[in-house]
DNA sequence: GATGAATGAGCATTCATTCAT
DNA sequence: CATGAATGAATGCTCATTCAT
């Protein structure tokens, strides 16, 4: 049985994800990483640290996935729009949830470190596409329209998961990858 | 002591618009009632049902002050889409969080009535939309659009929530009374 | 709606036998009568004397039912044993239960008057019995068929209850009646 | 503080004997073996399943003392009846309470699994009879005999435990013993 | 009498957490 | 490190009873 923590945390997030924080029990944990609950509490102090942690960890997957292709010196900002958006869009039309949303009314009731992590993701995120956008529009219209196309992937998200359409994401990724 | 059921569903409403319908317990509910949780039961056979009558509250809220301007027979389809979209910001800028996203995760968990209510939900809205822009857009492309711009607004809402600013939603409230 | 005294205990009787005292509550009382919880207490002080009520009014059936029959003047003892016999027999068999019999967990745990009333009717049939009895065979020996008649025609009972068969009672009763 | 789950059961089957499985709460138990009751549920899923326990405990109980006796391929018919009356007489007299009667209404109404082995507790035990009479009676009047006996013998047990007689128990393990 | 709202104690069950082994 | 037993507080819900109207 694989009991290291990054198992403890991907298997949490999975969790995490179908039935949220709060409904997810550490038996439920146990039972799904083969450790018996008590055991958990050698890798995590408490339920809230794998909270921070899960959240960390797609921060990192972001980080790695996402972010990355927007980064890539090698390219033009273009590219990097459109690399980071066929990444985004391939990975929540798999997901079908953005665990941060899923996880932030828990996160702001239960955890001041883990709402922190997750405002600062989504800023920094959209601080990243508005550093794409920059050498078109300027700053000021780049902010803009960052902050705009961020909120639109998100609430595409939310369209996927609760009305079960994938166009609205297909559509939103169209018009952003037009931005440049 | 006369406790009228609406007064219950109001209380309850704010109490899962800022904890969710998980975290809030009857003795929450009862506590801003000045009940005893047992006495919620004289009024709701079971948490579920409150949960229930509370999306049809949010429901008959946006039928009253959303969707009533969006068909008034009065207006042209520019006016009609403008009231929406001012209904709508300020509905928003003031609660700060869509009570139906907020309780999705919880009612696809818990109950197959509120989902199914949540669901019908947004679809109706996007089709009202999508009947304001058909005469301009046609069937398919406004459609499409009444998609995204309800997409969009949802977006924008979890933007004001999470990240807390009201810039996404002004921006996205704009581009859509532009599609007039 | 019929809501005199009398119905009620009818009522109660009947769901006491099918549900138990402990398990049907003033609501399912009131359900079944036409009237709210709140109204029966206008009638009945609380849930035990209305048990006691219950038990009295089974008790009562039997005293004019089952006993008369055993006390009627008119015939002589073998045809009053038989006559109280065929009385029982086609009671058990209808109702499958014997009300006090079930009901005596419940009033040995919660009422003394209960419990009391329940251990003298036994007692009272088997001294009934008995008198029967007893020209053929003495006091004593009367005693004793009479115990062991009526708790074979209990045992029957429970058999018939638990196990679903009449035989059991048929033959019992068959064997009471060779008895004169 | 170990407490291992035969211990519970054996604590619930004497609380279940004297209170009735509905009036014993989790609580109750917990009290009696000195666990709070939320610790109870390490050892049983719920209390459905520790009612089932009790019961297989029950007829555990019954299969060791009194069937076992009643099975012995050293001895004879004659002999085999009349150790399982001597088992089943002192069994009866020290506890005074057919547990598995009293826990029926109970399990009729909540445990489908329950009344199923209560059910088949009491046919089994009739078989039994039935294979000790039938070499003297034949099949179907070795069937008639032992029904009647177990009802007997459970009649006089109710009789024991309402009205407080031993007489009828004796009398009918007396007249069972006959039989051989 | 009847009503229905409210009470308060109780119940089965869940769960994050602790800790001796 | 892992286990499994135990804790204690909380949760949704039930119910006999009371009482103002």
């Amino acid at each position: 049985m694989k009991t290291d923590p990054s198992n403890l945390i991907e298997v949490s997030l999975s969790l995490f994800r179908s039935k949220g924080y709060r409904r997810t029990s550490m038996a439920d944990i146990g039972r799904a990483t083969g450790l018996l609950k008590g055991s958990i509490y050698h890798h995590f102090p408490n339920k809230e640290r794998l909270l921070i942690e899960v959240i960390q960890h797609v921060i990192g997957l972001f980080e790695d996935g996402v972010f990355t292709e927007a980064r890539r010196p090698d390219l033009t900002e273009k590219q990097r729009l459109d690399g980071m958006i066929d990444a985004v869009e391939s990975y929540y039309i798999q997901h079908r949830v953005c665990a941060l949303v899923h996880l932030w009314p828990d996160a702001l009731q239960e955890s001041a470190e883990a709402r922190e992590l997750i405002q600062k993701f989504f800023r920094d995120w959209r601080d990243l596409v508005s550093d794409l956008l920059k050498p078109k529009y300027g700053q000021a219209e780049a902010h803009r329209l960052a902050t705009d196309a961020l909120a639109r992937i998100e609430g595409a998200v939310i369209w996927l998961q609760i009305v079960g359409e994938e166009q609205a994401l297909k559509q939103c990724s169209e018009e952003i990858r037009k931005l440049l």
